[in-house]
DNA sequence: CATGAATGAGCCTTCATTCAT
DNA sequence: CATGAATGAAGGCTCATTCAT
């Protein structure tokens, strides 16, 4: 007999998951009533217990997942490059592209970490820290191959990284800009900013 | 006649801006209860009404508060500089100064818009932008003399924002770096970002 | 043919029935969840109502079973005794016996009575009745035989019962005193506090 | 200006813990909603909360005020009475005169120990036994002079006050029985169960 | 002005129970 | 029979806000 590609459980785990991270990132976690997610996919407040073990499990459980998934999907993308400037070229590529595509969870994982428990948030900064020493090191190794100056390396990521992470607070699907010219133009502020632009 | 700093009535109206922007920058608005405010300063919950008119009219003057400072501050520091080399090494310096010494209104600025009523966020966006078209219109200018090439200054601007105010976000006083540090650091970045670095 | 000794269902209600007795006793019915019992026999919730009717039902089948225990063991071991004293003995006897074997149910038989239904209320009730009137005429019995003094069965049967049950609330198996001490104890303070007291 | 005998909150407070004392006395601490207390008393669940800490904040209130009550009442009652009998006497009278006066209160310090925390059981629980001892000195005294045998004082100190306080659990103000009724059977049951009968 | 108290809405969570699979 | 999921009610508790004193 044929199986439908997930069970009823899991779709509805997964209507949960969306609809959390729409009411989240539009309020905050802490102006996200469990009863109006509930009402908003037609259950009841008290049936997502049968999905979720509570309501900050339901957040950390988003930013986990997004955070596993910008560790997974950059290791893809960037590990073996050789060269210090492809790899930074590749860094700014790769952020936009998912902060443009994951927009909403992103945001979160940047605004409600203060929602956090302690645990939680111990757990999700590390993961964050690891995604912000793949820029470091990169940043690193280009000053030591001479490619560029950075006084600061551990600055200059924060500085960097907030730039880049700024586009999921104001892009909108459909906008003015295509991803590949937001990406050009970031690719441009980032490699002259650190002082590689004759390459650019 | 010797005249007292403030009022009682001054005094205590300005305890309950500063015990809110602790509390809302630690745990933000919706976490931030009245109760725990009015604790925090000595007095009951009640009380506080004889001092505002309610909680998010408390979050609308501290956000209206900084956003008026930081427009006065920026054109008292900034109007009348012809140069746009000039005026853009100055709005870094302005901003970095500004965000560092007002950090956490300026963070409670950035992450609690959503808080915000309506018509107060259209307010508060209002001020928001004159301030990001300072930067526009510097940008605008040194592009057009030919001091550098911006392809987008919107976005420019968006980028440039909010890679020097991710400082609010880690930056603690007294930490390893001087506030001159961070100037110099984010100055060589914006100048070299936008093709300036000759100048640097 | 072999016969095994109890068919799969029976051996469920029956852990079911442990299970409710173990956390009802220490807990309390209202304390008592489902969900947790199932989920201490391996069961989901939801199976349980394969073997009950309702969770009311579970209490007062419990109730229910050791009031009919009661009922009629004290029959098989103190029916056709002649003598009062004889019987007040074994009385005394028995009831520390069962108590002490079937403590747990005997509490929840005493502390639970308010959880009941009006209904399954009044026909424990009835059970519980019957069972003091036995009492109640030994020692009236024993009264009209001379034997002893008592002023008001009624008080008299509610005192001693009230005294004979307190072993259920501390006692514990493996302590310090025997069943045997522990019944001798209390047969002196009953047969002495009717006035029997030559006879111990 | 006359001042009331009580603040209104006084009052109020004092209205939720009777209204308390019925509620769990009759259907039990799990069983009794905050809401439904409130009702009771003309106010919101919510309300409540301006004069207790918690739920459990209130049974405890209830528990440790008749214990200390009780203590405090037996002390003023019993301290200073040399003989030993004429002790035991006034602890008969002392302990139901307390527990008919108190009854529901001392019923919901029996049933309702199961319902603290640990913290507040393990309080409890020493007030309970620093009462008990009382009463197992008395019987250790009696024995020591001869007066009568006491095989076990702890286990008979544990029957003697299970008996006396069978009486909160059946006896209804306005019964059959007068309290001094009551008082001088229980009397006889204690001295005669000790084996001072000649005494009594 | 501050207090103490009340309001009424709302929140997260738990629960007994039901039922399609 | 067991499961997974939903229901609907209820529960303890918190909160912004109001107001008589």
């Amino acid at each position: 007999m044929a199986r439908t590609t997930g069970s009823s459980g899991e779709r509805t785990r997964e209507a949960i998951r969306l609809a959390a991270i729409d009411h989240i990132c539009a309020h905050g976690y802490e102006a996200t009533s469990l009863r109006a997610l509930a009402a908003g996919i037609g259950m009841h407040g008290g049936s997502l217990y049968n999905h979720i073990a509570s309501k900050q499990d339901l957040l950390v459980g988003i930013m986990r997942r997004v955070m596993d998934d910008l560790l997974r999907e950059a290791a893809a993308r960037l590990d073996g490059i050789e060269s210090p400037l492809d790899a930074l070229r590749a860094f700014v590529d790769f952020h936009i592209d998912f902060h443009v595509a994951r927009r909403q969870e992103v945001f979160i994982g940047n605004m409600e970490l203060r929602s956090l428990t302690p645990e939680n948030h111990a757990a999700v900064v590390a993961l964050r820290t690891r995604y912000e020493d793949r820029l470091r090191r990169i940043l690193e190794d280009g000053h030591a191959a001479g490619l560029w100056r950075v006084a600061d390396p551990r600055v200059a990521t924060y500085a960097l990284i907030a730039m880049l992470s700024g586009v999921c607070t104001w892009y909108r699907p459909g906008g003015r800009l295509s991803k590949q010219a937001l990406i050009d133009i970031h690719t441009g502020l980032v490699l002259n900013g650190v002082g590689a632009g004759m390459a650019v």
